[in-house]
DNA sequence: AATGAATGAGCATTCATTCAT
DNA sequence: TATGAATGAATGCTCATTCAT
């Protein structure tokens, strides 16, 4: 479990790297964000690194938390609607969160880090191609195409337009855009 | 015009940044890399935000030799199968420059590179954007989905699928199974 | 008096200092060793150098109580066998003790260590010049060379034999290699 | 070989260490000690473990034309008296070397320290063990006691005397009245 | 008697960069 | 064109110790 201050800690590490890339999470930064010293980061975790792996930790979870929701839809399209729409509203909420999903390249450093960082992605991915996979099933989703192949440009498409969002700095709605990029989604994948 | 030397630094770079990421890039092991001592870097570049300037402009270059390369073939869809071979061919030959393709996030403390690197990435969408458009025109890429959706769904599955490769440590076929996913994106977006 | 949580902290210090000498006794260390908080050690030592006050302290006692022992020798040369015999034993017995009869180096910072380590070292050598002018009285011990030297070359031989034991990782056996090495001591200073 | 500066650097940390223990060793008093900053140190040593097995290899330096100077002396005894003088003269010229042969202790952590230590004190002990032998052979050297007893005590003497001195804060006079424990050691051992 | 949380001072080391040669 | 030597600023981290509970 996490105390207050674990929470606050990984809170203020995910704000500064969205701010300034990894670059910009220091402990000196943190304490100073926090409002602590330098040492006193050290009482709740052992290392920078731990924090980091914390911070992954709980995009992880959050990331979980919106598989267990899909999942309540019943038709492949829904849940693939519904996990653009708990994406959007996700990022839009908390636009640091971002930063997190294009992590591959700021924790390549560490093996330990860069792992968690695939597995979050391939976990995505895999999850995407089991819906799709049943989408074909129940024929609601084309089969002339391999699911994977689709799984890759739904996802990559997401991926895509959530970078583009953040590189103009948050410059549109998210949210009611990517209403009408899911329906494009839709029909191209629809059968 | 680049000097030898500042070509086998920018070279040198690249390397590093691919090897290790932006953490990996420092000026000792450029120089320890090239066989120089580490002023001797500044003879040839003002600073390390120059060598990196230098090391997106070289990308740059490479983009718009693709693109003209790309803007000979005179259907659209011969275009984009095209713009895929080029990409996967010069990533496959060069493996470091797939770093540079998902540079945004390593570069964000720098305007100066932040901007260079929006740039390269809204230049390829744009261009892509247009090569659809006229297939649209053309009555070879379907209408009812919007160009730019078109777009942003073509490359992102480009970018998701080179990005995989990278991590699973180029341990695929880039080109042949590339080759495939060209099949797939082709037959989604033609009318 | 002792609390049985001091002792217990002279003893864990003891042991620290052994396996990793002064660099490995931290207040952290300890606490950790003992199973008991950082701020609980300053409940029952006022800082890290009363710690090291106590240790010395108990070697200190340690070292009279052998005195006492040997003293109830009758003639000079059965008290030097006895000193090197209870000496062995000892450091036989607890070898984490062999660490403080070489701390003058590692207690050199603090003058009141240092001079605590310097009287125990001349007490030793002042007892054992004692038995040694005792001894030549008597007839048993050579005259021919001064009490002080012959203190000095017989203690200096124990405390090399030592070091080398703990150099070797007691790699030897003390206490047998020590019967023949009290031998040679005793043919050498004899009358 | 070793430059101007690091032979400046070997020196300092030396001085360093006589004064204050390994504690007093750290890079900042180095540089300072010096005057210059603290990284300048790193272009002259990788990192402060190599600044010590400079020191280490220094003194070992130093034993070698000990040993060489004394092996010049044709008599077993006289080859004894001569060690005896060169380090007597050594450390009164240079009282900071006294901390190198008492440095078992401070280097415990660093194997690769410690174990140089150990070579150092190995090779003294069995290049006094040789002599003893050859003077044994010669019928100078008494015979009754082992070679390597008479090498521990010899060595144990030379020690513990040098040991007092340093303690005393070099309080009397190590030649002088060293002139006269040579006497008495020469006594002991001589046939 | 004990603890969780905190801290100021200090540690070895790395960084991009400069300067005299 | 190159280098050896140097540096200010920063990095992650450890230390002994304190304080409120």
């Amino acid at each position: 479990m996490q105390t207050a201050r674990q929470i606050e800690i990984v809170e203020a590490a995910l704000n500064l790297i969205d701010e300034n890339g990894i670059q910009g999470l220091t402990i000196k930064n943190l304490s100073k964000r926090i409002g602590i010293s330098e040492p006193a980061i050290y009482r709740h975790y052992e290392n920078k690194i731990e924090i980091l792996v914390a911070v992954l930790d709980s995009f992880s979870r959050f990331m979980g938390e919106i598989r267990t929701v899909v999942g309540k839809q019943n038709r492949s399209l829904s849940q693939i609607e519904a996990m653009f729409t708990a994406f959007f509203t996700a990022f839009n909420d908390k636009p640091s969160l971002v930063a997190v999903i294009f992590s591959e390249e700021l924790f390549r450093n560490e093996t330990r880090l860069s792992d968690k960082t695939s597995e979050i992605i391939n976990t995505n991915i895999d999850f995407l191609s089991d819906i799709i996979r049943n989408g074909a099933h129940q024929g609601d989703i084309r089969t002339d195409i391999p699911a994977e192949h689709l799984a890759l440009m739904v996802m990559g498409t997401l991926r895509l337009y959530v970078k583009n969002w953040q590189l103009t700095g948050a410059g549109f709605n998210l949210k009611a855009e990517g209403e009408r990029l899911i329906r494009s989604v839709i029909s191209l994948i629809s059968k």
